[in-house]
DNA sequence: CCGCTGGATTGAAACGTTTCAATTCCAGGA
DNA sequence: TCCTGGAATTGAAACGTTTCAATCCAGCGG
């Protein structure tokens, strides 16, 4: 494989030289410069990563762990995720790399691994708990990095989140201004944050709409759309005391859906249904879901600026990024 | 950050000996050892990846590439993937690191950038065209690789695979005792390699159980969801010339579900519903799904443990892991 | 014709490991 | 007591970059 010093020597100049023109720093002579690429894209260099990374002291890596085994993401939301967060390293050249944890307490020690033997610049943590033993243990030690989504104290960290608060809001607006009054509410257990996030945009649209707030129309549950399911068939037992449903997210939406149509309720013409994330499932539904979108895009473009920030040394304002209502048949 | 002469110095003792207990190279006395261990212990001490790297000349890092924009993958599917391949990469004490490419004609260019600087040892290819331009790229430039499926012509390469063919010839097999006679087979476009060798299994099926292949009981649609759907829809204004269904995928057999409901003709009662690779939605679809699981863990372990063997110049047998028939009420 | 200036180029020293070859150590045999 | 040989340890040379400081050189003003 070739060396530095072999496109060195090949174009009569100097590895420094050659270095120069890599990254141009360095002053270099136009017709060197070109010289030198020429004897580049004749020997096909790349520059060893890892020389490079011992000198430059980064890796130019983000690291993202990824719970597994019981704690394991299924939600079809994190593959877009993962897709957005690799288009946007590409952008400004990183490169991702994903680390599995099947172990909670194993976490903090993979993280200390990765950063410590410096394979990773700083780490992207998704999937927060509302208290969650990571962020202390990182900014302890000066590790950085940035959460997507929030914790119950957020201290002084980066954070780029999406306003599930101000799109429930929003979607409960929505629905009011559509005539409906009974408007219930699935939500996750509110120990997830972006749980708690939504749930409270929804009691503030309801005030906002001077709707009162009723235990009757919510139903907690798993985020899974077999607990979104199981939710409405309870609730059918009862006579469904609603005429529209926001579900907090997709899944559970879709599972919604399903019971409704088993017990003869058409979505979107007798109870209206919104969701929240936009999977690509979403838009396939019959019908076609109403939801927020989290917009996958600007989500990856957000973190990555920010984790590049975090990791030199900049303190970044945290982001919020507003969920796009997306009005498809079902509401 | 603490190096290994930090490390060397505090113990009383060459870099070389703490090098040779990391690694256990080298003869080391136990006590010398144990007085090692502690000191990396308190120090909190981990090798620098790039400078091991450097030395050792190869990174311990897999490639995944991930094909993005038009191409991206959003079957729930791969994200199980994903899941699967960390945890064999961690077992390991491997990497994983994902690469994204929206343009297809960049993904070579990417495979040299990420190999030729020496960033990964070797690729993981997954989502294989059956004429995929991949492989004989890192055929000719000796990059060593595992694909995850097979291609048209299966040169000298090492791949494993899900056995789509036998699989899919279960299933029919399975339909058949249960006494259907007129059994339907949605797949996506034939030159996914995968959707090859499945219909090939229901083709054989068919022989084996002594039934009539006919055109009319076959459809190609995208492998969506909606595809699935839509396909049923059309099949439905004919009367549904079937008593049972066989899906190349859960996702379009989840489509072929709704529609059924949609027309009332309950699946798993009226009509008999088989969909293959076990999503974890699968099992909560309603009624459950029967389907042939992909044994992810198995999966990654072979992909990971065939990578190895590439990696380490070896070549190994392709490997072809049968699917596993999980019954549930939908067939 | 000389000394200066400033841009272009280069040499060499890191960066933190691993590993070969050389050295030290020590127990046991003569 | 001195050797010997194997086990334990060490020094130093890589690995392939980047970058500081030093050198080179062309052109210019005097």
């Amino acid at each position: 494989m070739a060396t530095i010093r072999d496109v060195a020597r090949r174009a009569g100049v100097s590895p420094a030289t050659v270095s120069y023109v890599l990254n141009n720093s360095g002053p270099v002579r136009p017709e060197t410069r070109e010289r030198v690429l020429q004897v580049i894209a004749e020997l096909g260099y790349h520059p060893h990563a890892g020389a490079r990374q011992l000198k430059r002291r980064r890796s130019d890596t983000v690291g993202l762990i990824l719970p597994t085994g019981e704690r394991r993401l299924s939600d079809p939301f994190f593959l877009e995720l993962i897709h957005a967060l690799g288009d946007a390293c590409a952008d400004h050249q990183l490169d991702l790399l994903i680390a599995t944890c099947r172990d909670p307490a194993a976490d903090l020690r993979l993280i200390d691994r990765l950063y410590k033997g410096r394979r990773v610049d700083g780490f992207l943590l998704i999937d927060l708990q509302r208290q969650d033993p990571r962020i202390p243990h990182l900014l302890e030690a000066g590790i950085p990095f940035v959460a997507f989504g929030r914790i119950e104290e957020n201290g002084e960290f980066p954070w780029v989140d999406v306003d599930g608060e101000a799109g429930i809001r929003e979607a409960v607006a929505y629905l009011v201004g559509k005539g409906h009054r009974r408007i219930a509410y699935l939500s996750p257990p509110l120990s997830f944050t972006f749980a708690h996030h939504r749930f409270e945009g929804y009691r503030k649209g309801l005030a906002e709409a001077g709707l009162p707030f009723e235990e009757a129309l919510i139903r907690i549950a798993r985020p899974t759309m077999e607990a979104g399911y199981q939710a409405i068939r309870t609730w059918l037992t009862e006579g469904l005391p609603f005429t529209a449903l926001i579900a907090a997210t997709d899944l559970m939406a879709l599972g919604a859906m399903r019971a409704l149509h088993e017990a003869g309720r058409i979505p979107g013409q007798d109870v209206a249904v919104i969701g929240f994330d936009d999977i690509p499932m979403a838009a396939q539904a019959h019908p076609p879901l109403t939801t927020l979108r989290q917009p996958m895009d600007q989500i990856g473009q957000a973190l990555i600026r920010t984790w590049l920030a975090a990791v030199n040394g900049e303190i970044s304002p945290p982001t919020l990024i507003r969920p796009i209502l997306i009005r498809r048949a079902s509401a």
